[in-house]
DNA sequence: CATTTGACGCTCT
DNA sequence: TAGAGCGCCAAAT
């Protein structure tokens, strides 16, 4: 998950398959919810294939603190956590190099 | 051991 | 665009 270059966004089934373990996105939901905050790896970039930060009660506020955290990085988060995700979508197999360029 | 739940994702309608 | 159903694995009860 640090692999995430500032500003990109990467899904938790993304994350999973990076792993080598395709499928398992909910384990990754599960690795995040026991990450102890604040924490060192970019945990906020990583939302859920419907372009949408997953909210949930459980998680205290961090949700929103995930929408201004993306925000902060230049990505337009609606009210709802929606997000353009098609544009900010980061591709692990590219050695990052378009972490400045316009995603456009 | 069986059941329920969870920061998910795809398919069908 | 919105909703319901199923699959997935691990944790909690």
């Amino acid at each position: 998950m640090a692999q995430i270059p500032a500003g990109r966004l990467a899904t938790y089934g993304q994350i999973a398959e990076l792993i080598g373990a395709f499928g398992c996105a909910r384990q990754v939901g599960w690795a995040l919810r026991r990450l102890p905050l604040p924490s060192a790896v970019p945990w906020h970039r990583v939302v859920n294939a419907q372009g949408r930060i997953s909210m949930s009660p459980g998680r205290e506020g961090s949700d929103w603190m995930q929408i201004a955290l993306l925000r902060a990085e230049g990505i337009p988060v609606d009210a709802a956590g929606r997000l353009p995700l098609r544009r900010y979508l980061w591709n692990p197999a590219l050695p990052s190099v378009d972490a400045s360029g316009d995603p456009g």
